[in-house]
RNA sequence: CGGGGCGUAGCGCAGUCCGGUUAGCGUACCUGCUUUGGGAGCAGGGGGUCGCAGGUUCGAAUCCUGCCGCCCCGACCA
């Protein structure tokens, strides 16, 4: 009868697309590649939203919103942004259908062709810069701060739920400023905050780093990312912020005149992250229970389930987990009280487990007997009796532990996980052995790098911001290098 | 785009090779009774254009032809 997942150590990417599916997260939909993100996984994907979104505030930024069409002409006014998206576009042609002649349906009307196509965003770097020129003429008008929540759509050949979608669900902030310093210092300013939620909320550690050349976001100067480590020892991509300098100022003509009257082009910024942390959040923490959520961002942190026979028994134990229920939610802590007769507790007990809820607190006549409850954590499976007068304390204090518990779980794994290598058996000995990062000695070149792709699917994760210098030669050519980079297998 | 798989009840599948009563199983659903400290038991019940179109045949889920769609692996990919 158990319906039980299929095992992460066995088949991760089986176990992955079933915990989806089966903590209702998400489905696939009719339309090839997209996803319906369900109730459950987009009340989740709220909570994030809104501490991103606090954290944007936070740092200056309001948010806006853009259209999701995107003139063609548009993106190819960048050369290395058409060059990176072109591939991946749905193009609307058309404005209009009309019944088909021999009334097998709806068919384009060819007379509605749009004179020029429209590309349905893969993101808004275009829309907006073009914007931008109307707005900017002057350092007073500097700098913009803009933020927007979006869908955009990218023609994946490949997609995953929430990893890789053909229509995904982000925010992308695009910023413009005077100088390239405020630039590359927003830049920077916001992947600490994509690495500070990624670490608080999402109890997921990661490595900041700049990309190389060849894994840089086409018409960006420099891309940095947050980096994280799945529990398969892939990498993933959590997070990206880009310094622009001023390619799209040039591609669109957003010049400004500044204090000293003399006209320049605009520099700017854009970060993103999407619903892919959606996707970051279930492998870095699952088991083969199903999900297992940080307190921070848990829509329900705690449940109560009733055990009870009789109506009296019932009663007595709705009395106290009012209780409890009440002091919980004055302390801002979400809780849900479910007393369905519907369904049995060993039923409740293995549904909440696999949607992931942190605590469960079971109440059953003996415990009404003895004024105590039944408190079991999520993370660690542990199951302890409290005191009915001790619980709302307990509880504040477990969700705390569990959310470091977890996050110190994820830095232990990706310490275990991260291998130092000398030389290119090493390197690759570490790769088909544990995985995970590896990091090694690199010449700087894109031809060095590519090789190494080419030869292990291992990639460059990124050149981590906090590298020691550190004289050594690249696994790959013997040439001298100055530090270590990081290389993973990735998603 | 290459390789593999699948399409039969809400979901998961068997049946297809070798055509033949009324298309079956698990689960979910409905009703009733008994249950409830880890996915309850028993009894009864409802639910199907077998992906679509055409063909062969007395007869097609099953054979033939064409088409459509989705999933997985790979190549590709902020």
């Amino acid at each position: 009868m158990a319906k039980s997942l299929p095992k992460r150590s066995e088949d991760y990417s089986l176990w992955y697309n079933e915990i989806v599916k089966r903590a209702d997260l998400a489905e696939h939909s009719a339309v090839r590649g997209c996803m319906v993100i369900k109730p459950y996984g987009y009340s989740i994907w709220e909570k994030m939203q809104a501490e991103i979104d606090r954290m944007f505030k936070e740092t200056g930024h309001t948010n806006a919103y853009f259209p999701l069409f995107v003139p063609k002409s548009y993106l190819s006014k960048e050369a290395d942004h058409v060059e990176g998206f072109a591939k991946e576009c749905a193009v609307v042609t058309h404005y209009r259908l009309k019944n088909a002649d021999d009334g097998s349906g709806v068919v384009v009307d060819p007379e509605a062709k749009l004179e020029e196509e429209l590309i349905v965003r893969p993101t808004s770097e275009t829309v907006i810069w073009n914007t931008y020129k109307n707005w900017i003429q002057s350092y007073r008008d500097l700098p913009i701060l803009v933020n927007q929540w979006a869908n955009v759509v990218r023609w994946e050949m490949r997609t995953r739920l929430f990893l890789r979608t053909a229509e995904f669900l982000w925010q992308e902030g695009h910023t413009a400023h005077a100088t390239k310093g405020e630039a590359e210092a927003e830049t920077k300013q916001m992947l600490d905050v994509y690495a500070e939620f990624a670490e608080c909320f999402m109890a997921m550690p990661v490595i900041k780093g700049v990309k190389t050349e060849s894994e840089r976001f086409p018409g960006a100067v420099d891309t940095y990312c947050i980096e994280a480590l799945m529990q398969d020892g892939k990498a993933l991509q959590a997070g990206t912020s880009h310094f622009l300098g001023q390619n799209f100022a040039k591609a669109f003509d957003v010049r400004f005149a500044g204090m000293d009257g003399k006209v320049d082009y605009v520099w700017g910024t854009s970060w993103g992250v999407s619903t892919r942390l959606m996707g970051a959040l279930i492998m870095a923490h699952s088991d083969d229970q199903g999900l297992v959520l940080p307190p921070k961002l848990a829509p329900i942190q705690v449940v109560i389930v009733p055990i009870y026979k009789t109506d009296e028994q019932l009663k007595s134990i709705r009395k106290v987990a009012d209780q409890i229920r009440t002091e919980l939610r004055s302390s801002g802590i979400s809780i849900k009280f479910d007393d369905r007769d519907t369904q049995s507790p060993g039923w409740k007990f293995a549904e909440y487990e696999l949607k992931g809820v942190p605590l469960r607190i079971a109440i059953g006549p003996r415990d009404i007997e003895n004024g105590t409850v039944e408190i079991a954590r999520r993370d660690t499976k542990e199951k302890a009796t409290y005191q009915t007068s001790a619980v709302c304390d307990a509880i504040r204090g477990l969700l705390d532990e569990i959310q470091s518990n977890i996050y110190r779980k994820a830095f232990d794994f990706r310490s275990d996980l991260t291998t130092k290598v000398n030389t290119y058996d090493e390197f690759k000995e570490a790769l088909d052995g544990k995985g995970g990062f590896v990091m090694a000695h690199w010449d700087g070149t894109v031809e060095t790098e590519e090789k190494i792709k080419a030869e292990t699917k291992a990639t460059i994760r990124c050149i981590p911001m906090d590298q020691e210098e550190e004289n050594g030669h690249c696994i790959y050519s013997g040439k001298p290098s100055k530090g270590r980079v990081v290389f993973a297998r990735a998603y």
